[in-house]
DNA sequence: CCGGATCCGTAACGATACTG
DNA sequence: CAGTATCGTTACGGATCCGG
């Protein structure tokens, strides 16, 4: 635990991290996300996370090749004892709910990810792409595997569906069902079916928060 | 996740917590475990700690009656995030094995207790009692549940097993067995049978580190 | 513009001396 | 024993500047 906190225990660090479990950024998205935090600090982390071989130096798939840093794979198996933190936080008495204003929902489809059932998702195999307020993100499910990236899907998405943070905190909390979601209007879909969009959060049920 | 890092982020907090996950222990406990940290910092986590309801302060049982320092039950909801830290800390490939002249064999304890699976401990209700070099914990069995402790057991233990930290730390790697240290006169047992000392070490077994 | 590096004032830290 | 007070040093946030 020591040697964990010796690499990840410094100011930031695991915020980088946790913004690169959405997928591959570029240095001004990291910065974008983790305001506050100078370029200077940005800069060291990162390069202090790459000599730890935690994350590696890449490009942005094909058209838009920039440079990004993505997780290796000792960085990947962060993945679960970050979200179980990130679980422990959310089950703080501090002030019930996060702040909509501050909240970021492509942060809890991440936690989702971690903590629904692999089995409920066994056989489906599909992407989900949203657009809650300002942000974009996909899900990506695929026979068991389920991943939250940041930004659009590269492969043509199944469903597209647009929401407001609220509206999207209440379906990841399960106060309201997607497809009612759906019915009333508070979501609306580009693309693909009420079917196929209350597929996908039926398959990120979680049973015990 | 940024909420959980906003008390659980600075320096010291996680490993004063890590400290506590072995049992109540005293200011000056704490201080002797983490060296190098200042009394007034230390003094100064303990509140903050205290003020989130993440730990309380408390008396050691019976005859001591010291004040001392325990997890409350949000406190104890970290053990296996933590945990689940430490053992993606040892994996860490900085120098293959923890030195064993830093290593506490009771946090190695408290790591196998995390790891290990319950139903392999379902049947099996027994205090096993450890002294590995200077120091002194015991491990509690009590029908699926696992729990390590610093120093002597309160209630009379089953087993009683004396050995250096290279020898413990060979055990939890699994690269000896418990009943084999044992012949070798590599374990000494003051009380209980090899029998009952394999049977913990069985239970504490874990399937993919 | 993007990815950094440099500089500076402030906040946090480690060590030690001190107190109820 | 369990902290509080003080002090010199380190790490940080913010702003500015530079090379591609």
């Amino acid at each position: 635990m020591a040697r964990a906190l010796d690499i990840l225990g410094d100011r930031w660090t695991l915020l980088v991290i946790r913004e690169l479990l959405l997928g591959p950024k570029r240095f001004k998205d990291l910065l974008a996300m983790l305001t506050a935090m100078g370029t200077n600090r940005l800069s060291e982390r990162l390069s202090m996370l790459v000599d730890n071989g935690i994350i590696r130096a890449t490009e942005l798939p094909a058209p838009t090749a920039a440079p990004a840093y993505e997780l290796t794979e000792l960085g990947e198996q962060l993945r679960k004892p970050l979200i179980a933190l990130g679980m422990w936080g959310l089950s703080m008495p501090v002030d019930d709910r996060i702040d909509p204003s501050t909240a970021r929902a492509e942060l809890i489809a991440l936690c989702l990810t971690g903590v629904c059932d692999p089995a409920a998702s066994a056989d489906l195999r599909e992407v989900v792409e949203f657009q809650v307020g300002e942000e974009a993100f996909h899900i990506r499910f695929d026979n068991g595997e389920v991943l939250a990236r940041s930004g659009p899907s590269v492969e043509p998405a199944d469903v597209q569906a647009q929401c407001d943070m609220d509206t999207f905190m209440a379906l990841a909390l399960q106060e309201i069902s997607a497809s009612g979601a759906v019915r009333e209007g508070r979501v609306t879909l580009l693309r693909g079916g009420q079917r196929a969009f209350a597929r996908a959060f039926k398959a990120l049920e979680y049973s015990t928060p």
